[in-house]
DNA sequence: GTCTATAGCGGGATAGAC
DNA sequence: GTCTATCCCGCTATAGAC
């Protein structure tokens, strides 16, 4: 997780400045922590004074919202376009999973800012970055509610068995190396795990 | 996780001021994070001076140390504890399993903290503390590896097999409620999904 | 051991010149 | 938009009386 680039999506990254700010806040709350985080280290990665930082996000807070909004979001847009084109539940899941996979692994450090500093947020704040979040878990526990109705799963516990499969993925930016760790056969892997978890046949 | 019971081993806890300052750090930390709680957060809930904690500890970063230090040796306690008796690796598996659930169930703010602020300890406190994680790591791919060569397993990956296990049991105090969910039935649950992960008949 | 009091520093945020 | 300078507050930790 460390020494990893400052990737953003980015087609929703602004140009300049304010970028700028993002991707050093992403390294930063990744590392330390929402609160292990000074602004005036922000302000220096980025390459501007701490001042600079009010003409572009009026509080400190501001910016992770930013940051967890760019990362919810860009977690459901995979989910919803890997989800077209398929049609029983065992292809859905397939599709989730190898979807979350991805995005875990091409931007680890937003995963980690997402899922981790989420909490600090305050209530009001965060109740539109959850929108998102709540989406994608409907859209697996559709899939396996799907599978379960078509007779390709064989599920003891519903609820435990999505948030198991929520949690495989999210653990990925902890340990990943992106220099050598090949995402595609990352999520092979974890699109396996993932039919073993549900009593599915191997892919 | 929020409003538990501030439950710490009772058999490694100091009594007095000292238990109190712990269990109020053990809250506050689970809650808030390290650099989320202050002294005087900390205080307040033991019922003390912040000066008076100053007494018992040395400084902030001590009395988190001595609550990961706990938690990791509780787990591993019982990890090894539950070994015993166990000859193949499927009984070891599921022994690791259950042990390491009913841990996390029963001391959930001590495994949230002990998992999710380890990261903010200096390296020389953390490397103490790390030897019974690693123990406990290695115990597992220890059962893996045996029961692969027991022909019991069949795993495509060790490594990520053995991440995604570790990383089950984990999430457990993120969502867990002691007043609804059972224990024995969460670890049941838990021992037919590990199973299911290394490709072992149910139990 | 516990308190009152405070040192000393770094935090988030703002004012105002350019 | 960006800077210098600064406010003000809360933080960790300490000094010293009891």
């Amino acid at each position: 997780m460390r020494a990893f680039p400052p990737d953003l999506p980015e087609d929703v990254v602004p140009e300049g400045t304010k970028g700028r700010i993002l991707r050093a806040a992403l390294v930063a709350f990744a590392e330390r922590g929402f609160h292990g985080t000074s602004i005036r280290t922000i302000a220096d990665v980025a390459g501007i004074n701490s001042a600079t930082l009010y003409s572009h996000f009026a509080a400190k807070e501001q910016i992770l919202e930013a940051l967890v909004t760019i990362g919810v979001r860009e977690l459901l847009a995979r989910l919803e376009e890997a989800l077209v084109g398929t049609s029983t539940g065992l292809e859905r899941l397939d599709a989730i999973m190898r979807a979350t996979v991805l995005g875990h692994a091409r931007y680890p450090l937003l995963s980690v800012v997402s899922n981790s500093e989420f909490h600090v947020l305050s209530d009001e704040i965060a109740a539109p970055a959850l929108v998102p979040v709540a989406e994608g878990a409907r859209l697996l526990r559709a899939a396996l509610a799907q599978g379960t109705a078509e007779g390709s799963f064989n599920i003891s516990d519903p609820t435990i068995t999505a948030r198991t499969l929520e949690g495989m993925a999210q653990r990925i930016p902890h340990w990943i190396n992106p220099g050598t760790d090949d995402p595609n056969h990352l999520a092979d892997e974890y699109v396996l795990l993932a039919r073993r978890l549900v009593g599915a046949p191997a892919p």
